[in-house]
DNA sequence: AAGCTACTTGACCGGTCGGTAAACTGTCAA
DNA sequence: TTGACAGTTTACCGACCGGTCAAGTAGCTT
C-alpha cells in the first residue's frame, strides 16, 4: 500500500480492499486511514464522509471490472457463447487472485454491499443497480448476437435470461465466499449456458 | 411484538425481523432490547452475547423455513419437478409477505448474513453452510427422483445442478432485494428448470 | 418465615464510532 | 515578501457500541 502516489489514491485503494473483504460496517474511518498511512483528520479533506469514499471506491471498482472482465470477455472477436464462458472463467480467476492476496474468497463487491447496505444507503444501492443493469445489458447483447448467428434458438427471452445469468453468477459467488473456496466457480460456465438452453454434450 | 410470551421469545422475534431487514452490524443490542420491550441489563441473562442471540435466531429461522417452505414444497405427494416450481413460488410469496410487513424486500436471511459476516464469524458461517447444504440435499433428492421416473435424462450431475439451483435462487433474491421488488421472482421457477435442462415449451 | 431461583433493573465500564475544528507545514505564484 | 492554498496533524466532540455488575423483585418450595 506504500507505492501509490497521493493520499487520496491510497485511501481509495484501502477502501477497495478493506471494504471488499470485510464489509462496510466492519471497517472504520480510523482503520481506513491507518491502512492508507494518513491521519484521520486528513480523511475529511478528501472525502466528506465514509459513505462518499465508499461511493468513489465503488466507482473505481466498476472501471476496473470493465477493464479486467468486460473488455476481455465481451470482445466482439469472440463467438458470443464463448464470451459467456469467458466471463465466468474470468470471475473464477479474480476470486483466486483475491484469495491469494487476502486469504479469503471476497465474492462480488457489489453483491456484498447490495445485501449489506441495499435497504438503507440509497445512493450505494443505486450505484449497484447501475452495475447490475450494465452486466445484464452485456449479457443480453451477447445472447441476441448468438441468436442472430444461429447459436441459440429464436424464442429465448434475452432480457430474462441475461438477468438469470447475473443472478446465477452472484449466487455462485455467494456460495464460493461462504465456503471460502474459489473453485466452486470451476466449470460453472457450462451450468450458466444451460440457462441459455445450450447443451454441452 | 407485544403478544409473545417470554422476554426471551420476544428477543428472538426482534432479532429475526430486525437483523433480517437491516443486517447484523446495523442493529445494536440496545435496539434489540427496546424492540423486545426489555431493558438492556436483561439481555445478558438470556444470551451471553449478541452473536449468540443471532445464532439462536438463525436456528429458529431454519426451523421456520423448513415448515413454511421445505415441507410444502418437497412433499412426496407432488411430482418432483413440480416441487422445484413450488419452492421458487413459495420464495416469491415469502418475499411479498416480508415487503408487506416491513416495506422492504428482505431477501434471504442466510444469504444476507453469509455475505456480511461470512469472513469473520465462523460459527454463523458454519450454520449458514449447513442450511445451504440442506437445501442442496433436498434439490438433489428431488432431481434424482425426477430422473428415476423419467422426467429428466439420466446423465445429469444432480449434485452440481442442485447447487446451481440454490445459487440461482440466492442471486435472484439479491436482485429482488436490490430493486426492492418481490416480483423479480415471478416466473423464475421456469428459469430454474432450465438449469435442469427442462424446456417449458 | 426462610431461602432459592428466575428474572429485572439502572448505573456504569472502556472503547470506538463518524465527524469537527483549529493550528500548522510546505509550495508556488504575484 | 507576502499571501493564498493544498495538505497534514493533533486534539477533541457527543453518541453509541457490546458487555458488566450489584442490587432488587417476584414467585415457588420447604
Amino acid at each position: 500500500m506504500a507505492i501509490e502516489n497521493t493520499s487520496r489514491e491510497r485511501l481509495l485503494a484501502s477502501a477497495k480492499i478493506l471494504i471488499h473483504s470485510r464489509g462496510y460496517a466492519d471497517v472504520g474511518v480510523q482503520e481506513l486511514c491507518s491502512h492508507a498511512g494518513i491521519k484521520k483528520g486528513s480523511f475529511y479533506h478528501f472525502f466528506p464522509s465514509k459513505q462518499a469514499l465508499t461511493l468513489a471506491a465503488l466507482d473505481e471498482m466498476m472501471g476496473e471490472i470493465k477493464q479486467r472482465v468486460f473488455v476481455p470477455a465481451f470482445s466482439k472477436e469472440v463467438p458470443p457463447l464463448e464470451r459467456i464462458r469467458r466471463f465466468f472463467r474470468l470471475s473464477h480467476v479474480m476470486q483466486c487472485d483475491g484469495k491469494l492476496e487476502t486469504g479469503c474468497v471476497l465474492g462480488c463487491s457489489f453483491g456484498n454491499l447490495a445485501l449489506e447496505l441495499g435497504t438503507r444507503e440509497e445512493e450505494i444501492r443505486t450505484a449497484i443497480e447501475g452495475l447490475f443493469a450494465l452486466v445484464i445489458a452485456n449479457f443480453r447483447e451477447t445472447l441476441e448476437e448468438a441468436i442472430a448467428i444461429g447459436d441459440l434458438p429464436v424464442g429465448i427471452d434475452t432480457d430474462a435470461t441475461a438477468q438469470a445469468l447475473l443472478a446465477f453468477l452472484e449466487g455462485i459467488l455467494m456460495i464460493a465466499k461462504n465456503r471460502n473456496d474459489p473453485d466452486v466457480l470451476l466449470g460453472q460456465e457450462e451450468m450458466a449456458l444451460r440457462l441459455c438452453r445450450v447443451s454441452k454434450d
